[in-house]
DNA sequence: AATTCCTCCAACCGCGGAGAC
DNA sequence: TGTCTCCGCGGTTGGAGGAAT
């Protein structure tokens, strides 16, 4: 049996807010605080489903909410946790005062992802400059092998492999990871160890334990293959594209056997504390950010 | 000036999780 | 334990407005 909509929509208003319709949930909500958005409507005098109120209220409405202008320090920090949470817009937005999950989707979407596909594209043009570089060089070496083999000393496969460095160190200058969209499980993930407030990884049968001493923060593994702990970044066919301005890249927390690779898991969380300490932070979080990472997220419990 | 194309973003939709019963 | 309802999330859509022709 399918599920019932969430709101009869007979007889009810849809399409854009008319001020009328904003006073009336703003001042309800101002009223009453939010929540109960089912029985809302109705309260509050709208013809609209609770859907719609909340959507209006947390997108646009809610006193809070700083809009448009995303300045470049945004913007940086916008690219560095997408490519650490990949499209948890709620999360990365909870990350970013003011800021909501759609506006940050729309940002991502229309600016965002077209710079990295521009970048993407450049990458391409400067490969595909080399392949053509390199197929005039081949013919070149052709020419001189009909002309005197004798004197071509340089065998085909050399010349593969210094194509492919030349390849290699373009590829290498740009790097950005570009995630799938993905959700994390609440009961696949890490819980805090009350004994010693180090962050464990919950098993069956542990397969090890590893500890990071000399830091702040302190990670404990004791995971199992049956156990898994991230999602984050799992995308088989990574693309990576675009930008210098990158130098954080999600991977795969899963070795080619499909088992959770603890070093990777480690490198993220080092990833969020290098977050932490950058210089120019704007923003004023606190040591404890990864930490209010994981408890702000509904998905994960600590 | 009129038309077409493109961009942006507010709003909608469907799904999954959590909690109540 | 299973079902239902509510809430929140992420993907998608459609229309307004600006740019290009």
């Amino acid at each position: 049996m399918g599920r019932a909509p969430c709101c009869a929509k007979v007889g009810l208003q849809k399409g854009p807010w008319t001020t009328k319709e904003d006073a009336l949930l703003t001042k309800y909500v101002q009223a009453h605080g939010e929540g109960k958005w089912k029985s809302l409507p109705k309260k509050a005098g709208l013809l609209r489903c609770g859907k719609s109120c909340r959507l209006r209220w947390v997108n646009y409405l809610r006193p809070d909410i700083k809009r448009g202008n995303i300045t470049p320090d945004e913007d940086d920090l916008l690219i560095r946790l997408h490519s650490l949470l990949g499209n948890r817009w709620s999360l990365i937005a909870g990350r970013l005062p003011g800021r909501t999950d759609n506006e940050i989707k729309n940002y991502w979407n229309t600016h965002l992802l077209k710079k990295i596909q521009r970048n993407q594209q450049q990458t391409c043009d400067v490969k595909i400059d080399c392949d053509e570089q390199q197929q005039q060089q081949s013919k070149k070496n052709n020419n001189i092998k009909k002309k005197d083999n004798n004197n071509n000393k340089k065998k085909k496969s050399d010349m593969k492999k210094d194509a492919k460095n030349d390849n290699h160190q373009v590829e290498e200058k740009i790097k950005v990871y570009s995630p799938k969209p993905i959700r994390l499980k609440a009961s696949n993930l890490p819980r805090r160890d009350s004994d010693n407030s180090l962050f464990t990884f919950e098993s069956n049968s542990s397969i090890g334990s590893q500890e990071k001493e000399g830091t702040e923060q302190h990670v404990r593994n004791r995971t199992t293959c049956d156990n898994v702990v991230f999602e984050v970044g799992v995308n088989g066919e990574n693309e990576f594209v675009n930008a210098d301005m990158l130098d954080i890249e999600c991977e795969s927390y899963f070795d080619t056997c499909g088992v959770v690779d603890h070093g990777k898991l480690e490198r993220l969380y080092d990833e969020y504390l290098q977050l932490l300490s950058m210089e120019d932070w704007n923003y004023e979080f606190d040591a404890s950010f990864a930490q209010s990472f994981f408890d702000s997220s509904s998905d994960i419990n600590i």
